[in-house]
DNA sequence: CTGATTGCAAATGCTTTGCACGCCA
DNA sequence: TGGCGTGCAAAGCATTTGCAATCAG
């Protein structure tokens, strides 16, 4: 967990009149030891093993609150499950693409793409916020040798094999 | 319904084996109407009309159907509900800017900035399939003049009041 | 102190499913 | 006739919420 993201969050407390408390210090953490994406259930059998006490009411709240805090990203993935995105603040306008094969996710930002963005929403008169691009695609891996490491994997889980 | 979207229904149904029925019939009938993004729960009351007795199960079974089909897209408006959008097959590639104040929906096509995601997708050894674009953004009416018609609408409905 | 926060369990709300009956091919 | 398709109600599941107890400031 970065200083300015400890900043950023004190900050966010402080200024909405709320506490600092050691569920949510401790679940802060647990999204910043990687900069991976996270379901709500993920992040919850993470947290767990620093607290086994914390509960999943807990790590929902705080999701809400770390998102309003401009921390985290809700992204979507497909599926049902919401997706979390740690990594818009040192990359904002970024997208996604994710293999319709094995479910792999690619992040990758284009500041061409999002100036292209912003110009079309202004041409409709608009004041662009932010983005969300997704973009299903098959990668070359399983094209040219017709296997992917990743695939194995995503057969094995029933629903919605998308990780990142 | 056009005479195209119906010969893609045909043949899809008869390429996999499945059948031809009054219900599937009526719902694809109330699908195509108008050009209007929907939700299931939308077309459901859509389909009441023509037909008191069709079940809400069977509305959600043919929605799976014809986005296999092809006949719709599954696009994310944000919220909880999945919402259908008729039109990717006359307007491939487009995307989504939606109003965070008012809800509002604006559909727009890009064919450079198709383009430029298929480029960015193949640098990075994939073969683009579909995207989906969805931007957030404020619309001019409420910024400018403090009011915007959908705005009030918007406040009257509960829960996501997104429409298109 | 006092209101914010937590844990638990119950409740939501959209969507899916099991099952028995009905109907298309 | 053989299944596919349908309706109904009962799950499923991720997420939210009511409530009483607890804790931060």
């Amino acid at each position: 967990m970065s200083e300015k993201r400890q900043q950023q969050l004190d900050e966010f407390i402080t200024r909405r009149g709320l506490r600092r408390t050691p569920q949510r210090q401790k679940i802060i953490d647990a999204i910043f030891v990687s900069d991976e994406h996270f379901t709500a259930e993920e992040l919850y059998e993470r947290v767990r093993k620093s607290d086994s006490k914390i509960s999943r009411a807990t790590v929902y709240r705080s999701l809400t609150l770390f998102v309003e805090a401009g921390l985290l990203r809700e992204i979507d993935l497909g599926g049902d499950r919401t997706h979390y995105d740690p990594n818009f603040d040192d990359k904002p306008g970024h997208g996604h693409i994710i293999c319709v094969d094995c479910g792999k996710v690619i992040e990758f930002s284009d500041e061409e793409l999002s100036q292209m963005e912003d110009g079309i929403v202004l041409k409709h008169g608009f004041k662009p916020l932010r983005s969300t691009l997704r973009i299903e695609a098959k990668c070359d891996a399983l094209r040219k040798s017709g296997m992917c490491p990743d695939l194995i994997k995503a057969r094995m889980a029933k629903k919605l094999p998308i990780r990142s």
